[in-house]
RNA sequence: GCUCUGUUCGUCUAUCGGUUAGGACGGCAGAUUCUCAGUCUGCAGAUAAGGGUUCGAUUCCCUUACAGAGUACCA
């Protein structure tokens, strides 16, 4: 029997998600998608000590501004309800008692006290310590005390963990869907801790177990930190009798810093120019961090730059619609050593979507930043100035560093073009082009080109010395696009007003 | 330390025993142009090292080196 395709990301509201975390809910997504299955969102708050106010709105809005919909999750809800593990917390008691029942875990009473000595008595002894069958049936549990002490120490308040009873001696054979087969030797695992009494709540490996469970996960598709943690899993499956249904796993690779060592953090984005971070986040505590939103990036090609970190097609493509993610989109093609994050490829990317933006969409993004340069303009000029500039912009922002003489004259002109082109005769050459210029019945590029062209052929003049010249006068600088196309979008009467302001400004030339 | 995973141009990657080892970002050069940017064309640049297996290894196996992760009553 085939079952219905559902896979879930559970991030952890410990603070915002990076793009490590988004990329692990992207690549769950395009899977879910793919397969016409679900997509859900669980959050596995099951560590009250490190909560983040905040964290969890945040992950929803992340999603959402990538475009990732939830089809089951904390806010749409679903036919496993509550998705919050904090909310679920009643149910995972019963299943780690179910276990002890068992034989395949056991209480133990250690305090962290007692914990902190046996690690430092090893410690000392040069050993690591390790809470496993070596040890467990010395240790204050209940596999050496009767149940009437448990049953005692229970009663009158001691705390107390659920940990599971490792195999002592046994290989596990284990699959990932990314790097094949794996076995581990149970000799070199510890008996986690499953279930906490002071809080009432499970940890991680049982919360996630059950819930994946209970609410028929068909792919775990996560992070390589969790591929360690594989057997215990494994070992958790079988002992709670669900091995025929197990999901399948993935464990992705991991993204690594752009220099240096390690993975990618949280701190790495300010330090080295770049944000970390999908949206940009201000912690409980003032600190702020950059995102990718406020930046200026589209989401489009945020998660096109992320797909293919750790993921290819096996074809030349790089440019990606979500929709073209999710047909293309295998687990098969995701690669097995940690990607370097590339931030001159994430802008790159940008600029090509930019590029091939439509120009009144770039419009309404740009309008607002002319108004906040006190300038209001024509939408359709706009758009024409847009089309003319998008090719040479990475965000949207640069359009106006691009732009901004189209909608004001220069009032000062850039020193380096003074001292070469207002020179010589260049000057009284000016005077002579505002005539031409004034002459002119038709003011379109096409038809100035060749106008202006010919006279200074005809004249014997230097096309780079007038052209330059003319350049100065209309825009200040020395660089910008097609200047025929600058007086025809700007008009006559202001192209002859820009000549007469430089002629009155730098003077008539030596 | 131990366990697991990984290793192709500076970076992201293709290659599923036989290729002049391909592409992209970045770099460099040339072309185009009234400038700058862009665009186009070209150039430089890699299979970690050593052993095997094989007619033939980037590809399969082993060792070493290096890297990453894990080793919590965190996820």
């Amino acid at each position: 029997m085939e079952r219905r395709v559902r896979v879930r990301f559970a991030p952890s509201p410990t603070g915002p998600l990076h793009m490590g975390g988004v990329r692990t809910a992207l690549y769950n997504y395009l899977f879910a998608r793919q397969h016409g299955g679900d997509f859900i969102l669980r959050i596995e708050d099951t560590d009250s000590q490190r909560f983040v106010p905040g964290a969890e709105a945040y992950i929803l809005e992340s999603l959402k501004w990538c475009g990732i919909t939830i089809d089951e999750g904390v806010n749409e809800g679903g036919p496993h309800a509550p998705y919050r593990q904090s909310e679920r917390r009643e149910i995972y008691l019963k299943y780690a008692l179910d276990l002890v029942a068992a034989g395949q875990a056991y209480y133990a009473f250690d305090t962290p006290a007692e914990l902190d000595a046996l690690r430092a008595e090893c410690e000392a002894r040069g050993e690591t310590f390790s809470y496993n069958h070596a040890v467990r049936e010395t240790l204050a549990t209940s596999l050496r005390l009767t149940p009437d002490e448990v049953q005692t120490r229970i009663d009158r308040g001691d705390q107390w963990v659920i940990r599971f009873r490792m195999p002592a001696g046994e290989e596990v054979h284990m699959h990932d869907l990314i790097r094949g087969d794996v076995t581990v030797n149970t000799a070199t695992l510890d008996d986690k801790v499953l279930y906490k009494s002071a809080d009432s709540l499970p940890t991680y490996h049982l919360a996630n177990i059950v819930d994946d469970h209970l609410m028929e996960i068909t792919h775990v598709i996560r992070g390589e930190e969790w591929l360690p943690s594989l057997p215990l899993h494994y070992l958790l499956y079988r002992a709670f009798g669900w091995s025929d249904t197990q999901p399948a796993f993935a464990h992705l690779p991991l993204l690594l810093k752009p220099t240096g060592k390690g993975k990618l953090s949280k701190r790495d984005g300010d330090k080295m120019g770049f944000p970390v971070f999908p949206l940009a986040w201000t912690s409980p505590e003032g600190e702020t961090a950059h995102g990718y939103r406020e930046d200026g990036y589209f989401a489009e090609a945020f998660v096109n730059m992320l797909a293919l970190l750790g993921w290819n097609p096996g074809t030349e493509q790089e440019i990606f619609s979500m929709d073209q993610l999710i047909a293309q989109f295998s687990l098969e093609r995701v690669g097995k050593s940690g990607a370097r994050f590339n931030p001159e490829k994430a802008r790159w990317f940008n600029a090509q979507y930019l590029r091939h933006k439509d120009n009144n969409e770039l419009t309404a993004l740009f309008l607002p930043i002319l108004a906040g340069h006190g300038v209001t303009a024509d939408p359709q000029t706009v758009a024409r100035i847009v089309g003319l500039l998008k090719e040479r912009a990475t965000f949207v922002r640069d359009l106006w560093d691009l732009s901004w003489f189209f909608f004001r004259a220069p009032e000062e002109y850039d020193a380096k073009g003074v001292q070469k082109f207002w020179k010589g005769d260049n000057p009284a050459r000016l005077t002579e082009l505002r005539s031409l210029l004034a002459g002119l019945d038709d003011f379109t590029a096409t038809a100035l080109e060749p106008a202006v062209h010919d006279w200074v052929v005809t004249n014997g003049y230097s096309m780079g010395q007038v052209m330059n010249t003319f350049r100065l006068t209309m825009v200040g600088q020395s660089s910008g696009p097609a200047i025929f196309d600058i007086c025809e979008i700007i008009g006559r009467d202001e192209t002859l007003a820009r000549i007469d302001r430089a002629l009155a400004q730098l003077g008539q030339g030596a």
